[in-house]
DNA sequence: ACAAAAGTGTTCTTGTTACACCCATGT
DNA sequence: ACATGGGTGTAACAAGAACACTTTTGT
């Protein structure tokens, strides 16, 4: 079966199952290796690259359609999810997907809900479907080009990321268990787009309380082993509600 | 013509012109008489008030929809209009409209995108139509009871606008053209929710650089006429990119 | 005279910034 | 020895909180 008939079956189940109109996309965000990293997908037929998404199913919430669309690309649930805007304009799908013949599913106007995703990068084994080529994870440094309206949607969420820093369980979502005080300073630094002062940002992160430190260290590396750390979730977040002290 | 009668017609009429199962829904906010006031209506039949809302046409922008949507309501073209949250759960609309027929445009499942207004109280002529018995300001602190999900929305709304305060233009749309120091000062309380010390807001806000000092002052209050102000559109917008300075 | 409005001063306290110095530890 | 990690000290400065005193002005 070439591509185009495969769209085509699944444009008719499509129009079963789905709200017209509605689409969802998401930003997914996972912390690797000192760097942030966005999971993106590339449809058959397409050069460019897309963000994952899906659609609603009639007799299903938003946000519990969010859950099932990233835990079929993530292998996860229970995924921290944040819708952050909708993506309404009239014309936003051009022109990627002008080739297509326009009875198809994929072709309708979609108004796309955006919701940005936080997830822990090893948890992740990234699934790629039969409609899709590759599912990866990039290095937001060097986004390849994306297709429709797919950068805005992106930078949009790091903007929203940027914003909710002091008012989100962020730290705690894109870092493992257990991490240690520079792998927490560099996530700052790199959602921040700026660099902290080391005594300064320890003094102040260990002031809030909100931190297990653990008696073992992370051994293997070159030099002394970090210490590490947890976060303590019921102070953590407690101290969100009023947002950690403003000024970062 | 009775109310099912009407709107049975206006149902055959949205299932041609509007997107189906996409909704939106407005908070509209001024500020009169040292207080924080929503407009609500009242459609024929209910019980309960809701928000003014509606649909989007199969060829316009989300954005420009809730445009058109408040420009009837108010009479006022070019409101400041921020979407703030999705409201989708399957069963959002229960059971406000649970005895009208379900093939009525009305009774779909609506995805609603929620959006809140800022408009300038004396501006507004509230704008009763033919299928509502009124269109009114409520004050926040005695609001009616509410259809649907309505009440959520305004929540979520006024939620939005606090933590906005610093990073938006509510001032400068909430008040008239030229307002008085206390009336600035009255308007940052309610939204706070706790008062604030009167010498220091004053020091703040003067220290600011972006109000404008009128040499006249309000004649007709039973006291000293209090100086009047404007926002300095330029100085405050570009003061407002980097947020006013975090905490009140 | 009175009360709201406006302007400013002061003190106390807290937080931020930018360093610097010391120690620990794995290779 | 050396590079990284961890802990703390401190001095200069900026900002916040709480109050108080004064002046202006319309009725």
């Amino acid at each position: 079966m070439n591509d185009l008939q495969l769209f085509k079956e699944r444009s008719n189940e499509a129009y079963e199952i789905y709200l017209p109109h509605i689409s969802i996309d998401c930003v997914v965000f996972g912390f690797h290796d000192t760097s942030l990293k966005v999971l993106l997908l590339k449809l058959k037929g397409l050069e460019s690259w897309g963000l994952p998404g899906g659609y609603v199913q009639k007799n299903e919430d938003v946000d519990a359609a969010a859950h099932r669309i990233l835990e079929a690309r993530t292998g996860v649930s229970r995924i921290f999810l944040e819708q952050f805007k909708v993506f309404g304009t009239v014309n936003r799908s051009e022109p990627s997907l002008t080739h297509m013949p326009p009875d198809l599913w994929y072709r309708q106007r979609f108004i796309s809900i955006g919701y940005y995703a936080l997830v822990n990068y090893k948890d992740i084994v990234p699934q790629v479907d039969d409609i899709s080529d590759a599912c990866e994870w990039k290095d937001i440094t060097g986004l390849p080009e994306m297709m429709m309206d797919h950068e805005l949607i992106y930078k949009t969420a790091l903007e929203t990321l940027r914003k909710q820093l002091n008012y989100k369980p962020i730290g705690y979502n894109l870092l493992p268990e257990e991490f240690t005080m520079p792998e927490l300073q560099k996530l700052y630094e790199i959602i921040l787009g700026y660099t902290l002062n080391r005594g300064n940002f320890q003094r102040k992160m260990l002031a809030y309380d909100i931190l297990i430190k653990h008696d073992k260290s992370r051994k293997g590396g070159a030099h002394r082993s970090p210490i590490l750390y947890s976060f303590d979730t019921e102070k953590y977040n407690k101290a969100l509600e009023g947002g950690l002290n403003t000024g970062w």
